[in-house]
DNA sequence: GGAGTGACTTTTT
DNA sequence: GAAAAAGCCACTC
């Protein structure tokens, strides 16, 4: 099960920097939020930009919840498909949001 | 292989 | 505290 999702990263990811970005954001249980900058820290890195360029470019959002990864000041940041429909993916997971930030962000900030 | 770009972050106005 | 500037580095073409 696993297995085959890694497969499916590996098959789509050409470089090393996006395979493991969209590992770890595997790993955010539901409920909870990361952010680019941890995962870019997580890589021994400080190309936060490019975190979010993996993420875009991620052919199957399904398997990879990218919207539970938002700016490091609580924001909500970007989505492929539209902010709207982060903040709803978000919230139907439980997590508050208020004026496109996180409530009790620290309280959900996942940190591996 | 060089230049432009960006779902970012930090610092400075 | 909002907005702008500067810094960052992988990605794409």
């Amino acid at each position: 099960m696993n297995n085959k999702i890694n497969k499916i990263i590996k098959m789509n990811t050409n470089s090393r920097f996006s395979e493991l970005v969209l590992e770890l954001t595997k790993k955010v249980p539901p409920g909870r939020v990361s952010t680019y900058k941890i995962i870019a820290n997580k890589l021994n890195t400080k190309a936060y930009r490019a975190v979010g360029i993996a993420l875009k470019n991620n052919k199957f959002p399904i398997v990879i919840p990218c919207h539970r990864i938002v700016k490091s000041d609580g924001s909500i940041g970007g989505y492929s498909r539209g902010i709207k429909e982060k903040i709803k993916l978000l919230k139907r997971e439980g997590i508050k949001i208020r004026n496109n930030k996180i409530e009790n962000f620290q309280k959900v900030l996942f940190r591996f």
